[in-house]
RNA sequence: GGCCUGGUUGCUAAGUGGUAAAGCGAGGGUCUGCAAAACCCUUAUACGGCGGUUCGAUUCCGCCCCAGGCCU
């Protein structure tokens, strides 16, 4: 079994593509196995982004916190969409979570697609103590990405050996650690290598390509039919009479009046579906380049998983069970 | 029937008398405070057809085919 360390606690991991039917098999893993669920979303961290995100929808008998058929979710509204959330927020919360969740003798189960959130938590990574600092950034933005490596080059040799030197966002950030701490980090990675100190078990969503895609093409449809468009709309230019009766449903918090600007940087649905509703695109569009695109990030997600050894995929419901029926047993 | 414009790799699209940009798409990859992001690599004999001129034509000439436009 992976990582049986004695001492420390389990955990699963459910990960896959997006699309793949993470957040039903979380739950009912859950349920059989006296779980709750750690959202490791990028987006359904943001409360207002419900459909687009795919969040799970709350349970109207159980108020206060998120609750999904019974089975509390954390880390799901935590954020404004109006500001830029980050793994070093994301660590922070899901660790409480996390902490919570084994004093309460649960097994906790991590549920995402995002890969670095879910490593961030799992394997700890120690984030440099520096907070994005905006008046910094600003100023490094004006520089070249030749300049902005050089700089590194000279300040933190090591760091610039092993850094992308064509990535611009990776060098600002390398940049603002040694000028606010003045001490080189140097190399950073093989966070896979280093020992967690939990006992996890991670399980990936297998899907073939052609399913995938179908699976894709199917939701969109579905949440479209579920008021995507109007979410987004209403995002931008929220109404301000009393909410409809199907419109209170979740995480809805007061007024978002999200810039264009923003919905494009959340991307996929929130970009595309925006671009339409300002009329750059047609809505048939609109639908053909978000199929393209959700796919694109499904490989993108999936580049960051095939690394990953550790992940056992599955193909079945009746496999993952008697997987992680196995995993706590020992 | 006549005239004009154009036919370049999966798509869009440059270009030159000495065998050819780029963008998109596609595929692969990187990743430690924007990760639905940012970045990198790859995409082998692509110039409609047949002749001609030339040392040499995708580039010049002729004919043909195809697409679009115009004219009678």
């Amino acid at each position: 079994m992976p990582n049986h360390l004695s001492t420390s606690h389990k955990i699963i991991v459910v990960l896959g593509p997006t699309a793949s039917g993470k957040s039903e098999l979380a739950v009912k893993i859950a349920r059989k196995f006296n779980g709750e669920i750690i959202s490791a979303d990028s987006r359904q961290v943001y409360y207002g982004l419900n459909i687009g995100s795919g969040k799970v929808l709350r349970d109207k008998k159980i108020p206060k916190s998120y609750f999904y058929k019974e089975i509390p979710h954390h880390l799901l509204d935590v954020a404004s969409p109006k500001r830029t959330f980050t793994v070093a927020q994301y660590q922070k919360l899901a660790k409480k979570a996390l902490k919570e969740i084994i004093k309460r003798g649960k097994i906790p189960i991590i549920c995402g697609g995002t890969g670095l959130y879910i490593d961030a938590l799992i394997y700890d990574y120690q984030l440099p103590n520096v907070p994005p600092q905006p008046k910094l950034r600003k100023q490094l933005e004006k520089k070249l990405t030749e300049e902005l490596f050089q700089q590194l080059q000279k300040l933190d040799p090591r760091r610039a050996k092993n850094i992308d030197k064509n990535n611009r966002r990776r060098l600002i950030r390398a940049l603002e650690i040694i000028l606010t701490t003045k001490k080189p980090i140097g190399i950073l990675r093989q966070a896979q290598d280093k020992k967690s100190k939990y006992d996890f078990l991670k399980i990936g969503i297998k899907k073939s390509p052609e399913k995938l895609k179908k699976l894709i093409t199917q939701r969109l449809k579905k949440r479209i039919k579920q008021g995507l468009i109007e979410e987004v709309k209403n995002l931008h230019q929220p109404f301000y009479s009393a909410p409809a009766e199907g419109e209170a449903r979740q995480g809805r918090r007061g007024k978002q009046n999200l810039s264009w600007k923003r919905l494009d940087d959340l991307g996929l649905e929130y970009r595309y579906i925006s671009r339409y509703l300002r009329g750059l695109i047609s809505k048939k569009e609109m639908i053909e380049i978000l199929k393209k695109e959700i796919w694109r990030y499904t490989k993108r997600q999936m580049t960051w998983f095939k690394k990953d050894k550790k992940i056992h995929w599955i193909e079945s419901k009746k496999i993952t069970f008697k997987f992680v029926k196995q995993f706590l047993k020992n």
